[in-house]
DNA sequence: TCTATGGTGATTTTT
DNA sequence: TCACCATAGA
């Protein structure tokens, strides 16, 4: 390798530069926003590989998401060219994922397992409720999913003592019969590819030690993020003599409602024999205002490792505080100054954030009657659509005819008449014969158990499955076409009206190019056949958020999902207390830092303008409430704050209002935010006005009709 | 077996 | 408020 130590290295800083050097060893990089760190990561690598001449091929590198594999993946092509492809790059689930299928034996699993998502593992819950005759009304399928999970990323198995709880019984038993049937069924969830994968390089010390011999140096991204599993698995593979890089920023840790530990950090220093500790703290994405701001913010979580963040850019905007009556008059706001940003020619690259995702509707529809182009990120993936699951459940029963769960699922999907009684009547046939549900069916025809009819029906659904099956030996391609063709699920959405199920069939199109573009690009490495493959690709990567892909679009999305994106323009709405810090994080003193995080990471995302907006009146669950703003707000320096913003709006009526008063109380009366009666539509709240003179229309949120816009000279509207 | 109604409860989300 | 579900009628 050519590439000099001077061109890997010139375009860091020092910081950067000591923690892509640092020596034989482990180290811990405390990378705060915006300094860098994936770079840092990248040209750690690739530094290793063309001064140290470590080998491609004993380098493992982790990450949390796809996208963030993905985008590490082509930066060091592009560093390292063909020499990048035997690195190990990939998620935490993703390589695991790899170990078990490559030692599948080893691993106790049948050699075709399929993994499942958090949708199908709730599906097979309610099953086992069905099944063992469970209360609902007192265990939530919901509740026993996250205890199994919350168990499992503990690095805990379900069945060790009884509890004599009868509570904690119940839950224990469906545990139990869930395990059971994930093995009889030939499935493996999310949490189980971990604890695994962590299970069969500790009970195999010929494994283990070959891969601990092989992975000389294990590089962690977002170590924050890591639970308790995941730190163990990384501990385990990288036993005595590994290098470990643990990248990651304990004020960015946002998901600790999900198991991640943010003491792993600490952990890591401790048990890692001497770690050498980098911090990256020049920041290279914000204006100091903003910088400032998010310094004085986290400042006040306590246990920190205590992190600076500076800038050599400028001060840039003061931060822009704004208290709207209501959250439709925040909206209204939102809109107004984006509008300005757009008409000075800037583009629409801004970012609306929010706690959670309910806040989007108010904004939304602002965004329509604005008629300013957004995209909602949130909502289903790709392959988590219901028609896409359809699809693909056809795929695994015919691959595995033991997947009970696939088999519920597309029974009567299309509608083919077998109804939940139906169902019922195999599963009796289940129960008393310990079989698949496949198999139940095919005894119940020979029993003759149902109605003429519905035995019928069920006859071609099993000639289907069957016929599908001598389809398997061909093409992934070949048998997801003959799916959608013969299970007649396009032709169910295509002949049903309206733009919804239109939109299903093309999805279901759509599902055929992407087998055709993973067939085309699948090689069989470990012999595993394409169609398992797919179905494992169609689990771990969920395929694109839907938005709509409008170009120039603002983006709406939760603080939680805006991490490692970055805006020239932030909004950060409903800073209210109560909703961000959420009243669910009221209790613990933990909990609210968390929150405090959140907000760190929402305000790192700006680069030049960042607004804070809160309302001092929300409708909550239908109910007009009074809104405090939240201590965020509080927490960040005045100073910074654009303070004619601050006093106008929280202590006197803000501009618009002024100008609603100034025009409109000699004629009527009325200001914003008050409450008025229309002769026909009877009382409702003014929002907003347009026009003026005899052309003035007003807005008006009527309780009973819904919002309208009326022409102020015709509308008979009295304050009330 | 498919469609209307009522009770319930309501963060954040990746794999 | 409203979306989701479970249960009851056509």
């Amino acid at each position: 390798m050519e590439t000099s130590d001077n061109t890997l290295l010139s375009f860091l800083n020092t910081a950067q530069q000591s923690a892509v050097t640092a020596a034989k060893g482990n180290l811990l990089v405390l990378a705060g926003a915006g300094s860098g760190k994936t770079r840092v990561i990248v040209h750690r690598i690739a530094w290793l590989i063309t001064e140290q001449h470590v080998s491609p091929y004993s380098i493992l590198a982790v990450t949390f998401t796809n996208k963030a594999a993905g985008e590490m993946r082509a930066r060091l092509e592009e560093l390292l060219g063909r020499e990048a492809q035997s690195i190990w790059v990939g998620t935490f689930h993703g390589l695991s994922h790899k170990l078990l299928r490559l030692h599948w034996q080893e691993a106790g699993l049948p050699q075709n397992f399929q993994v499942i998502d958090g949708d199908d593992q709730l599906q097979m819950i309610k099953r086992i409720f069905k099944q063992l005759e469970v209360n609902e009304d007192r265990f939530e399928p919901k509740k026993i999913q996250s205890y199994i999970n919350r168990k499992k990323d503990e690095g805990l198995r379900g069945i060790r003592a009884i509890d004599e709880n009868p509570y904690e019984k119940v839950v224990q038993a469906i545990y139990q019969q869930y395990e059971k049937n994930c093995k009889e069924n030939g499935l493996v969830d999310f949490a189980e590819l971990l604890l695994r994968c962590y299970e069969l390089l500790k009970n195999n010390s010929e494994l283990l030690s070959h891969y601990q011999a092989r992975f000389s140096h294990l590089l962690v991204d977002e170590f924050q993020d890591t639970n308790a599993i995941q730190y163990q698995w990384l501990s385990l593979l990288a036993g005595k003599s590994a290098s470990v890089t643990a990248v990651g920023d304990d004020d960015q840790s946002i998901y600790g409602w999900r198991g991640a530990k943010i003491e792993n950090i600490r952990r890591f220093e401790r048990e890692f024999k001497e770690t050498q500790m980098v911090r990256l703290e020049q920041n290279y994405r914000s204006t100091a205002t903003i910088l400032s701001a998010a310094n004085a913010l986290i400042e006040n979580n306590g246990g920190r490792f205590g992190k600076n963040l500076w800038t050599e850019g400028e001060a840039g905007d003061p931060i822009t505080v704004y208290a709207g009556f209501n959250e439709e008059d925040e909206a209204l706001y939102v809109v107004r100054e984006i509008r300005e940003w757009l008409k000075s020619g800037k583009g629409a690259d801004i970012g609306i954030l929010y706690r959670s995702n309910a806040q989007s509707r108010v904004l939304e529809e602002s965004f329509v009657r604005a008629g300013i182009p957004y995209s909602i990120y949130g909502g289903l993936r790709f392959f988590e659509r219901a028609e896409i699951k359809d699809a693909l459940a056809y795929v695994r029963l015919v691959v595995n005819t033991e997947d009970n769960t696939s088999f519920e699922r597309i029974l009567n999907v299309p509608p083919r008449g077998i109804g939940d009684r139906s169902l019922e009547k195999i599963r009796e046939i289940v129960v008393s014969n310990q079989c698949s549900y496949w198999e139940a069916a095919k005894k119940a025809i020979e029993t003759q158990v149902l109605s003429a009819k519905i035995e019928s029906s069920l006859r071609s659904f099993v000639a289907l499955i069957s016929g599908l099956q001598t389809t398997t030996k061909t093409s992934l391609v070949d048998l997801i076409q003959a799916v959608i063709r013969d299970s007649g699920l396009l032709r169910f959405f295509k002949e049903q009206e309206g733009e919804k199920a239109q939109n299903r069939a093309e999805n279901l199109e759509e599902l055929m190019n992407a087998a055709n573009d993973y067939e085309a690009e699948y090689s069989s490495e470990d012999e595993l056949s394409p169609i398992t493959a797919f179905l494992s690709y169609t689990s771990l990567e969920g395929g694109e958020r839907v938005h709509a892909s409008t170009e120039n679009a603002v983006q709406l999305m939760t603080i939680h999902s805006a991490k490692g994106l970055e805006f020239p323009m932030v909004f950060i709405c409903g800073l209210e207390d109560g909703l961000f810090p959420h009243h669910f994080s009221r209790e613990s003193e933990q909990a609210l830092e968390e929150e405090r995080r959140l907000c760190y990471v929402g305000i790192t995302r700006a680069k030049r303008k960042l607004y804070l907006t809160y309302a001092e009146k929300r409708r909550i669950f239908g109910r007009d409430e009074e809104r405090q703003p939240s201590r965020f707000i509080e927490e960040v320096p005045e100073h910074l704050v654009n303070a004619i913003h601050r006093k106008v709006t929280v202590q006197a009526p803000t501009m618009m209002q002024k100008r609603v008063i100034d025009r409109s109380e000699n004629e009527t009366g009325l200001r914003l935010g008050q409450r008025v009666v229309h002769p026909k539509f009877g009382e409702g709240m003014l929002l907003d006005t347009e026009g003026s003179g005899e052309r003035t229309r007003v807005h008006v949120r009527f309780d009973q009709y819904g919002n309208k816009w009326l022409a102020l000279a015709y509308a008979k509207l009295e304050p009330v």
